[in-house]
DNA sequence: TTGTAGGCCTCGCGCCGACAA
DNA sequence: TTGTCGGCGCGAGGCCTACAA
């Protein structure tokens, strides 16, 4: 009897994954994270090169004979939401049409709704957790949490001695995947889960999204870990459609439509990153006014390059100073979102060639440093001020010893905080000057208020003519000094008015 | 306790092939076939866009608007001999120098020596064996031939109950290979095999060359089978130096260095092809009488398109006509020599698009048809013609029943091949005249000999002023009338003057 | 509740003897 | 002589229970 074990078993079955196909935009933001903001078309942002930058994965020479702003204004022309048909990450694609600096001033936020995915959010329910050791060993299953195995799945029949069923769950290409689902003292996904695990190339940290439409349909995220975006990526060679696992229609090819890779040997590196080349030809077409696609793929640390005008207005009405208290809603690997407190150490361009720029204006030290990694500047319109405190057990102050700091910034803004409690606060007039093109100048600016006697820490006026008034807008409490956890099915409101 | 079964296990190790790294031209050509002719740098050789062509794995569109010679006269510049890092293919990349036609016709062969190889042949044994299912099941191991392992392996001590060692096979890349070579009523690779299977990925079919130098050093070839040529390849993802098969330096990593791949999926096709725009780039230069570079890689069934002009010469000295009885050396798979046999059916250009053109100028029927597929015409240099014969038997006629042909052919050219026997036999008056590039005009041509009847087989003659000699060049007796087979060790003297 | 360890079973691989072409 | 089959043993993978954090 000849066994024939090779031949091209369910070869003709594989078809290619379509890179440009989009993806359902409500499944693509519950995958990349609800903190996640990407504009709505026709609205107007601006767009910052140096952000653009940070996304490449190769570092960006930009050239220096043509001059760059620090930001450009452009109007959203269209925006795809895509997935990578290799590593499942979802990335969105925008085109962006050069605006000019008259047209940015007037007719402002009038687009109409407030986000695209506001009205609808409440159809899909998403669970994310991070993969586990045992999760990932070829020993065992995957652990399911109960909470994600009751609002997820299907009840089981609990009157079986053990209970099981056959779920299926569809990837961000579409494919579907079946998946045993048992219970024996808790939830586990048995057979399948070993074939998910080599096929999509899971690892210690990566994050697996469920997400459960409005017609019960189930279906799959993946949110590599945030340390292996500058890692290494194996190539997959062979789906095994034959196991059963990939489920009709099995496309099982490899794309290799995005044509971004670069390779170290047989692995491919700079996953979700850009190639330099691409952000410079975007700035290219960007400073001659002509339009420009940009690929983001959204990732935790590397803020949006492109911002909604709106936003950076109300980020400017800030008097931004050292030793200003804020806060900041950052997404956990598990899509909870902390709410963590720091204190501005410094406001100064991040990038002596770009001094005007406001990216990443704020350098920061915050009162949790082991929650955030090597993220120690932000950009104004990221982070919120907290305008008032009622006890120094509100500002961390018991965590400092077990969070020792840097010496230079241990003790000495404290006092000066608390000699201007509630920090500068400032408007803009209402007017309809150009003022987001106006030059930041150091020499030409009028100084406003000293919060600080850092020397580290000068105050840095970012507007003529600002004039300090009450503000209320500040929405959370940081009760308890400590972070606040909220339940992914709550977003964050930042944007309201 | 933690079992990192994931991670990058001697990832370390891993380097890229050097593609352009040459390979001993003696252990090349052991690999690639002892019929494989590379002509010799500063030879004269002329160069075949139709048979170029051939190699490409899509159809060449050459430019209509530009007149490409069927042929165009070259000096080689440079011989490289090389492997494809991925599939071991070994292939050679010449550089050729465009020649005037004057530069031909004086001072042919001049160049030292009749074959580079031909000196130095003798200090390297090969031994070819075709693998078979068994060999490639991953139930067993590898069945080499006694005499494979009597020549190539030193001798196993057999006084053991169980005779073993370990044999070391160095690819044409450098790379080590270790097996277990065991006895045990026959010789058998054991331990190692498998994952050689797997790394090269092996098939049916495929052919396996042991090379031993003359210091005894072991090499090994691949050799693909002929339905490879056009079906897909995996592309390795991973190989498995862990499990110390491969040993150092254990060049791991693939290289994609040749840039010349078409995918079909995760699978790499064209293999041991080159891309149409190569050739059609190739045929401009030289047609422009410049440089340009050809990558041949040598392949049953698809002649070299760069053949000394010497040959080309000798072939041209024959007038080929319908009803010529010829053999041919072909070398199998196993590195045998068969002689076949044959009968011209036409004298024909084979593309109306160069109707002067030498290219498989021949139509021919084969005695034995199922031990040729797919080769219908030839090329005049490729058969040896057949001076006599002394009975119907050595014609292969017993064979017809056993082999049945087309009705076209079936009968009517034997009874005028026997109404003249010898065939016209002429000869190149030697002037020095450019007859190579002389047109190829059938009007023009002046009618030398009427060999046959059939009128699918018009007589045609070659070039104007030949005449009939005896010619006594025939070295070879196609005795009993069937395929003789040669050993390896024992090349083609077809360019023995 | 959920991460991790380990028992135990299955299956595929791989070595080698048996048999046959 | 050599291709193919099959027994047998080993080890990896995979399912599920036990235990602990």
């Amino acid at each position: 009897m000849v066994t024939s074990t090779k031949g091209d078993n369910g070869e003709s079955k594989k078809k290619k994954i379509d890179g440009n196909k989009d993806v359902d935009p409500q499944l693509w933001h519950a995958v990349a994270g609800t903190t996640v903001q990407i504009p709505q078309v026709n609205s107007k942002i601006f767009y910052f090169p140096q952000g653009h930058a940070e996304h490449a994965y190769e570092p960006v020479n930009f050239p220096a004979d043509i001059n760059i702003p620090s930001k450009i204004p452009c109007r959203v022309a269209a925006v795809h939401y895509r997935a990578d048909p290799r590593t499942d990450l979802v990335y969105a694609k925008l085109r962006l049409v050069p605006l000019q600096i008259s047209q940015v001033s007037i007719d402002e936020d009038n687009v109409a709704g407030v986000d695209d995915m506001s009205v609808t959010k409440n159809q899909y329910q998403s669970y994310t957790k991070t993969l586990s050791e045992s999760d990932i060993n070829k020993s065992g299953g995957f652990s399911c949490p109960k909470k994600c195995a009751e609002t997820m799945f299907p009840p089981l029949d609990y009157s079986d001695q053990l209970p099981s069923q056959d779920i299926y769950l569809m990837d961000v290409h579409g494919e579907m995947w079946k998946f045993r689902h048992v219970y024996a003292t808790r939830n586990i996904l048995t057979t399948g889960w070993s074939d998910f695990v080599t096929n999509k190339q899971l690892e210690l940290g990566d994050s697996l999204v469920f997400v459960k439409a409005a017609n019960s349909d189930l279906h799959i995220g993946i949110r590599r870990s945030k340390k292996r975006n500058d890692c290494r990526f194996n190539f997959p060679s062979k789906r095994k459609p034959e196991t059963g696992t990939l489920l009709q229609p099995p496309y099982g090819g490899l794309s290799s439509s995005l044509g971004n890779e670069r390779r170290i040997g047989d692995k491919v590196i700079g996953i979700g990153k850009v190639k330099a080349e691409d952000v410079i030809e975007a700035v290219k077409l960007g400073v001659n006014m002509q339009p420009f696609d940009v690929v983001y793929y959204p990732r935790v640390g590397t803020p949006e390059f492109f911002v909604k005008t709106s936003l950076i207005r109300t980020a400017l009405q800030i008097g931004w100073d050292c030793g200003m208290r804020f806060q900041m809603a950052i997404e956990t690997d598990s899509s909870k979102i902390n709410w963590l407190m720091g204190t501005i150490a410094s406001v100064e361009a991040a990038d002596p060639a770009w001094p005007d720029s406001l990216w990443r204006l704020l350098q920061v030290t915050w009162d949790n440093p082991d929650l955030v990694t090597n993220t120690k500047r932000l950009n104004p319109w990221q982070v919120e001020t907290l305008r008032y405190m009622s006890s120094s057990k509100e500002l961390g102050l018991p965590q400092l010893p077990t969070f020792p700091m840097d010496g230079q910034f241990s003790m000495p803004y404290l006092p000066n905080y608390f000699q201007t409690p509630k920090g500068p606060i400032m408007y803009l007039p209402e007017t309809s000057m150009p003022y987001f093109q106006q030059p930041f100048n150091r020499d030409d600016a009028t100084t406003l208020t000293t919060v600080s006697n850092n020397p580290a820490c000068r105050k840095v006026p970012l507007v003529r003519g600002w004039s300090v008034i009450p503000r209320t807008n500040a929405k959370k409490d940081a009760s308890e000094g400590e972070t606040v956890e909220i339940e992914n099915s709550v977003s964050s409101s930042k944007e309201a008015a």
